[in-house]
DNA sequence: CGCACCCTTGATATCTTTCAAGTCAGGTGG
DNA sequence: CCACCTGACTTGAAAGATATCAAGGGTGCG
């Protein structure tokens, strides 16, 4: 059985904006099927085009490249609500690979039936545009976080942005989320090496300010963690649920 | 006067995806002007939204952004061909700001009328999708390089990049190209200190692989230089032109 | 028990930044 | 014409940050 978009439970967090109940109806009715996929499965390929695009609606994952060294550069951490595949849905091929953390739920969506979305529903199409561009201000910033900062700001900065994606869908509770990433893939995100990755963490818990450990995110001081991680403002900017 | 639509001279470089004489009529609907700036001028700014967008016919010109600290982020240098706008279009305000590095002409369209271009031609709104995952890549490229490389290679594949977007544009002449940017710029937008970035810049020169100075980027072993910046293909995939 | 995977820690090597000076060309006013 | 200034580029030496190498510890699991 399908959770209809109507009732759909994300709709709910101030994080999204607004959907009209006929863009509800839409949705649902470009919504093809609803999975559920076991940690560590590969949703989407570099390189590859996909028949389906996808909706997070419960579990978190990775967006990441292979570079030609063997080397990984994660560019982004999943959580409910984002949007997989528009890559492969208007430029033809994934750029990234996409694979997941955790269980993960999701929104099947026919690759096929895209054109038609900007069609009979311009509004969507907007959204859609309006998702790219999200992203894109996301990957500037953290262009500008890893190009020009110290590993502690790195770190700070990264797990605020966790923590404040984490909360914004319910994630969060009495300081605590779950967050079934590896050392490794904070490092792959960072461009830092896993040792001196670890050593920074570290840092963080002896200052009290934050421990991440055993899949556990804990924020201790959260002021003290977006001060180091030079991020500002707590208001999350609403962007669509597509 | 304006330049037509339909006669636009960079629909003729392959780098940008055909476009139908029905859309190149639609877009002249679309455009309301054409300006000529002058180096170093503001086109948009950070934080703010913007009445018009535009594209770029002439010059070259810098994305970036400030830093809380006073740094700066260059994210990517345009040419012409590039969209300006499109965060401030559907999110409300740009996430960076904009100026030019020489003189430059534009087309202008109105930000109003950039839901009427969704629902009256839907095409054109797959594409303006298109243009925003396309720029999603080349952050996500960036990143990487950024993020995991050492000096002589984050510098090697900014000349290898910059080289090709110039020729693809008709800029380059005998293995050179007039590239007004600042090794400052440079720096910015690897995440290297200006001394730095000037030794590396040295670094190539010195091995015949390619010298920019004075305003000039000649490369002298195109092939070297993309092996030691890891990029690879010399395929430049299309994009859209809006 | 042995193995695999992940986290942790110390010592050393490497790269990059910072600091400090110096060059060079263009522009300006005496 | 020259003195002076400014912006951009160049270079060397020392300080700082991060990577790499190496080894050990913990946990879950067949």
């Amino acid at each position: 059985m399908l959770t209809s978009c109507r009732f759909c439970p994300l709709r709910s967090y101030p994080v999204f904006a607004p959907m009209s109940s006929a863009e509800a109806d839409f949705m649902e009715s470009f919504k093809v099927d609803e999975i559920s996929v076991p940690p560590n499965t590969t949703l989407l390929t570099e390189g590859y085009g996909s028949e389906h695009l996808f909706t997070v609606l419960e579990g978190v994952g990775l967006r990441f490249k292979l570079l030609p060294d063997g080397r990984r550069q994660v560019l982004n951490f999943l959580f409910p609500g984002d949007f997989l595949g528009l890559q492969a849905g208007v430029m033809g091929e994934m750029k990234h690979s996409v694979t997941t953390s955790s269980a993960m739920r999701l929104c099947v969506f026919r690759r096929s039936q895209l054109m038609s979305l900007f069609r009979e529903f311009p509004e969507r199409g907007f959204d859609l545009t309006w998702v790219g561009a999200v992203e894109e201000h996301f990957l500037g910033e953290a262009l500008a976080q890893i190009g020009q900062s110290t590993a502690l700001t790195r770190v700070s900065w990264a797990l605020a942005k966790l923590y404040r994606r984490a909360r914004a869908v319910g994630m969060v509770e009495e300081g605590a989320c779950r967050l079934p990433f590896r050392q490794r893939d904070l490092a792959d995100a960072l461009g830092l090496s896993l040792v001196h990755t670890n050593k920074t963490l570290a840092r963080l818990r002896i200052l009290k300010v934050a421990s991440w450990s055993g899949d556990w995110l804990r924020v201790h001081d959260f002021e003290t963690l977006a001060r180091l991680g030079q991020v500002e403002g707590d208001l999350t900017e609403q962007r669509p649920l597509i």
